[in-house]
DNA sequence: GTGAATTCCTACCATATTACTATGCTTTCA
DNA sequence: TGAAAGCATAGTAATATGGTAGGAATTCAC
């Protein structure tokens, strides 16, 4: 049950915008106030781009800057984006057999909790 | 952030001899029941009877059952011994570089509220 | 307008994990 | 005594992880 580190660097990244925010950050300076290995954080953050939380401008003196203000940008939102979907298990498919998936109910309420933590934390409280 | 079938099959085979608690259970009752595969069932459940959550009686018309009554079970302990230990991360050998580690409070906050969520769950609420 | 600094793109790679399967031994009861 | 159960260990194909490599495209400072 362990996140991986995109999530874990997908966040720090995240962060280290915020804290610069409304200014911009380039890899360089995230990956060494990070110490996170540029190239693969590179790749990391080209999902963020793809998925709208920050812009990117290219060139010399070019770099990242959030999309949004820190206040309007959860935890959530950068970890599913980086991780996938939050717990989705036990569709029916796997358990049809059994009368009732018990399982299921383990499942369903933890997503619910893990969403409603992950969502309420805001950028601007990591900074 | 999914969870491995470990965990599904480890809790599904849990509330399946949950059910006939105090009686016993073999593999092949509880792989035709849930549909799990006999012979992966038979090393995930190892794990369970190593870690004091069933006995097994071996033999002819051996089986397994709960060593404790399902009430004193929780969903928590199951998957934990199934998956390791929940979000452990950020023991600060990771982001010692960055001042503060940002994303520790998200990773604390997280693991608690799983923790609290899935230990509150006893098997006996999954019958 | 040239060159250096930056992002962007794609492919590769080594390792670990997952979800099994295979084989055979050991134990126990009918 | 033999069949039915658990126990132990090793193998294996597929996928995910955590990167690296190389270079193309873009943009700004000069």
């Amino acid at each position: 049950m362990q996140f991986s580190t995109k999530a874990e660097y997908g966040l720090r990244a995240m962060v280290a915008l915020a804290r610069a925010y409304p200014a911009q950050k380039n890899i360089t300076e995230i990956s060494e106030a990070e110490n996170i290995s540029a190239k693969y954080l590179e790749t990391l953050i080209g999902k963020l781009r793809k998925n709208n939380l920050v812009k990117s401008q290219k060139g010399k003196s070019g770099g990242y800057t959030l999309i949004k203000n820190p206040k309007q940008i959860s935890a959530g939102e950068v970890i599913e984006i980086m991780e996938g979907p939050i717990v989705s298990k036990c569709d029916g498919s796997n358990c049809m057999k059994a009368k009732v998936c018990a399982s299921s109910l383990v499942w369903n309420k933890l997503a619910f909790q893990i969403k409603k933590t992950l969502f309420a934390i805001k950028l601007s409280e990591l900074i």
